[in-house]
DNA sequence: ACTAATGTTAGTCT
DNA sequence: TAGACTAACATTAG
């Protein structure tokens, strides 16, 4: 499930294989993988010819730049890309190949198809869907503390589905905001409008903290996710409370709980982050 | 063999 | 308009 560490460690790894290689096929086996151009077989004659210049990242997004074109990719629960050569046997779940001039192959695998993949000319992304509403990261400098809490003020929803919301703070997933509120110490379940000044600094800080750290250890491995070399992430490690429930907490006597928010598996420590503190 | 849970986002409904 | 809910899917644990 890669949220912003998964991201970055995947764009880290896969401009090592990719960078300067030039499309000579593409192929297009779950064409609903393509949200635009809306003609896919327009999406494949755009690309045949271009080469990869590099790799960016924006929240959870990948952006593929090639010559003339920005390949917008996000890979919501399952989505991988790897490395091949094209002669190789592909698994039943690779629903998109890009077969470069060299021989081999970058392919798009995903298990549950929730994948998209956006193709607009070059420099054109930022300003439409699904880029431009997207909010900054914790690693850019507009995500300023008068931006963050102008933005957590605003609302009475619960803090957590806040932070899950990619046009407040892009990056996070249900991992890093279960981690970056205990961190901070602040119920996942506070309304957003009643969080003290300290409390938005201390979530802004731990927010950045977590995914910087968990980019260091290559990001968490739960149940599938791994780079595109292959390799998994070590964060879960250092997990403190996503999926440690029934665990003593770290801080305390008390016992990791998990509780349901918004159809969301929630977890926390009972005493390190009270309701209502 | 069935059911629930898994997580991200766009779109729909209230 | 804020905010809650659901569809898009496949797999696996119970």
């Amino acid at each position: 499930m890669p949220e912003l560490p998964e991201v970055e460690t995947i764009r880290k790894t896969l401009i090592q294989f990719i960078e300067g290689k030039t499309i000579s096929d593409v192929q297009i086996h779950w064409p609903r993988i393509i949200k635009h151009p809306e003609d896919t077989e327009r999406f494949k004659l755009q690309l045949i010819g271009q080469s990869f210049q590099h790799i960016s990242r924006k929240g959870k997004f990948l952006i593929f730049h090639l010559d003339d074109y920005d390949l917008v990719s996000h890979l919501r629960m399952e989505g991988k890309y790897s490395v091949h050569p094209k002669e190789e046997e592909k698994d039943k779940h690779t629903h998109i190949l890009f077969t470069f001039t060299d021989g081999l192959e970058l392919r798009y695998n995903d298990v549950r198809k929730f994948g998209t993949m956006h193709l607009f000319e070059r420099g054109r992304y930022l300003k439409v869907k699904p880029i431009s509403q997207l909010a900054p990261d914790p690693f850019e400098q507009e995500f300023n503390l008068s931006y963050f809490t102008e933005k957590l003020l605003k609302t009475r929803r619960a803090i957590k589905n806040v932070l899950l919301d990619q046009t407040v703070i892009a990056g996070l997933g249900n991992i890093y905001v279960d981690e970056t509120l205990f961190k901070a110490k602040v119920h996942p379940l506070k309304a957003s409008c009643d969080l003290s000044k300290e409390e938005i600094k201390n979530i802004k800080k731990y927010a950045k903290e977590t995914l910087a750290e968990a980019i260091t250890q290559g990001g968490t491995t739960i149940r599938s996710y791994v780079a595109s070399d292959g390799e998994m992430g070590m964060f879960q490690q250092k997990l403190y409370v996503y999926g440690q429930e029934d665990m003593p907490c770290v801080h305390c006597e008390d016992t990791v709980v998990k509780i349901r928010l918004s159809n969301r598996g929630t977890h926390y420590c009972p005493s390190c982050q009270r309701e209502g503190a």
